[in-house]
RNA sequence: GGCGGCAUGGCCAAGUGGUAAGGCAGAGCUCUGCAAAAGCUCUAUCCCCAGUUCGAAUCUGGGUGCCGCCUCCA
């Protein structure tokens, strides 16, 4: 079966069929680096963490590229403000940024280019675009002339004569058109700046991207991701500068995710309504975040509350449950030949796969593939508590597990299965002991002394569940 | 003003032409000494109006409400 995507360029689903040779050219656009990393931001992580981790699982080959575009003018200015150098500021922030990532389980970019470190290329590419007519250098400046690129507003679908009417911001003198948009910007006094054919200054927003993509994928490389409040105009300039440049269409395709929201609107640095991704990991767990993002449609918009993170969680939790129990019970279970019911169980556990593939393939729709292992996790248990003669089967488990873990757990991240066992080597055998004794109290039917350390126990945090194979214990950890 | 998107049960959320996945919460039941966990059963006709169609949550037109972009933003 295919991989179809949704293509914000044609505003329709594609089929993706890459022949398996070829390695799959991704750029994901950055962060400018000047706060703290924000759950925002791990939205188009996540998602591309786990597209990426599918395809590779689907025996595709990735190159991932995502860029930190360490100078700009938000930059310079909190930087002014620290009293650090521009260059200072943003490292420490891109620094934040891989930190909050590889908290969250989301694997590295091949390579993580940055502005500054492009100079040379960037001010060759506005050359190349000064000599094929796109743009022209005035006052120190480089802008690109968008009424010389026919094409300028095809990602957004937007037309050059209404977005000028819609013009906001006073109009720079300098500018042929008021939508013509800076490639080189000429530096202020004091400001950080590398020298030019144009004079000091520093590379305009959108121009570093489409200097990077190219040289680290090539002209047309397969997808071009990032969240949908960078369509326009970061994307659509992109393409300007980049077909312009190269003559050829910059990326096959453009995905984008929607935004996270908090409070009724888009969680962004500006608007101040942000909640740091190190913050909420202090409180729960990275797959916890994963699963709440994945939850949805990487396309749809997603509001954020606390409330909504603890609700997500309990359902987050059965499915791990599960899964532990099975991995508990593969040591009690039989190896025998396999019976009708492990037959349908086998049978569950492939029809589980099955749909959580044509639903990645399906524009990655990770919510439905998350309800189909709901499904099996229904099935698992079901299982699990047969009491019938011929018991359960460890083969049927361990393929249950084993499935779990490749599909909930090496592709979405979303599994949990150690830590609920002290690592205090004291604590395990001084816990077998307890219900050991407990369980001689509960043969001679004396319940209340039974309780009583079950009751005081879970005033520790450590719950006690009597199940048919015998008593069962964990410690909870807060929530 | 222009462009794009969204509106599905108490809450969250899939589904883009054939009669509504999944999660959470709730009710009842089973299992259990009790509990916990788990399982089973039950709970919607998809914002409103008009239309196309044998048939629409799904397509078309109109309306209402919300969000994003057009200024830095994932």
């Amino acid at each position: 079966m295919p991989i179809h995507v949704y293509n914000t360029l044609s505003r329709k689903k594609e089929n993706f069929a890459p022949s398996i040779e070829e390695t799959i050219g991704v750029y994901v656009c950055g962060v400018t680096p000047y706060s703290s990393t924000h759950l925002g931001h791990a939205r188009p992580s996540v998602v591309w963490d786990v597209i990426k981790k599918f395809l590779v699982w689907r025996g595709y080959r990735v190159y991932h590229v995502q860029n930190f575009t360490d100078v700009d003018d938000k930059i310079i200015a909190r930087a002014n403000e620290e009293g650090i150098s521009p260059l200072e500021l943003s490292a420490k922030y891109a620094q934040d940024y891989l930190e909050s990532m590889d908290a969250l389980g989301v694997s590295r970019a091949d390579i993580y280019p940055k502005v500054s470190e492009h100079i040379p290329e960037i001010i060759n590419m506005i050359e190349r675009l000064i000599k094929k007519g796109y743009a022209y250098p005035s006052e120190g400046n480089v802008y690109y002339d968008v009424e010389k690129f026919t094409d300028y507003g095809k990602l957004s679908n937007q037309r050059l004569d209404e977005l000028q009417s819609g013009t906001r911001f006073e109009v720079d003198p300098n500018k042929k058109n008021p939508m013509d948009f800076a490639l080189w910007k000429s530096a202020k006094e004091g400001e950080i700046s590398w020298d030019s054919p144009w004079g000091p200054g520093r590379p305009g927003w959108h121009i570093e991207c489409s200097v990077m993509s190219e040289k680290y994928l090539g002209s047309n490389f397969h997808f071009h991701g990032g969240g949908n409040d960078l369509i326009f105009p970061h994307h659509e300039n992109e393409i300007a500068q980049s077909e312009a440049a190269t003559g050829q269409p910059l990326a096959r395709y453009w995905l984008h995710n929607g935004m996270m929201n908090f409070k009724d609107s888009k969680m962004s640095k500006s608007l101040g309504n942000i909640v740091t991704i190190k913050d909420v990991l202090k409180k729960y767990p990275k797959e916890l975040i994963r699963f709440f993002i994945l939850s949805n449609h990487y396309r749809s918009e997603l509001e954020y509350h606390e409330e909504k993170l603890t609700e997500s969680n309990k359902g987050l939790r059965r499915l791990n449950e599960t899964v532990k129990n099975a991995i508990c019970a593969i040591s009690l279970a039989k190896n025998r030949e396999l019976n009708k019911q492990d037959q349908r169980i086998l049978e569950k556990i492939e029809q589980c796969e099955k749909d959580y593939i044509a639903a990645m393939e399906d524009d990655f729709n990770s919510a439905l593939a998350i309800a189909s292992l709901f499904d099996l996790c229904r099935e698992l248990n079901g299982y699990l508590s047969t009491t019938n003669q011929e018991g359960i089967n460890a083969t049927v488990l361990e393929k249950a597990v084993e499935t779990f873990k490749v599909l909930a757990g090496d592709i979405l991240g979303i599994l949990i299965l150690d830590e609920e066992k002290s690592s205090d080597d004291l604590v395990n055998p001084l816990m077998e002991l307890i219900l050991e004794l407990r369980q001689d109290l509960r043969k001679e039917k004396n319940f209340k002394l039974a309780d009583k350390i079950r009751d005081k126990l879970s005033e520790l945090n450590i719950l006690v569940e009597d199940t048919p194979q015998g008593p069962r214990w964990k410690q909870m950890n807060g929530q």
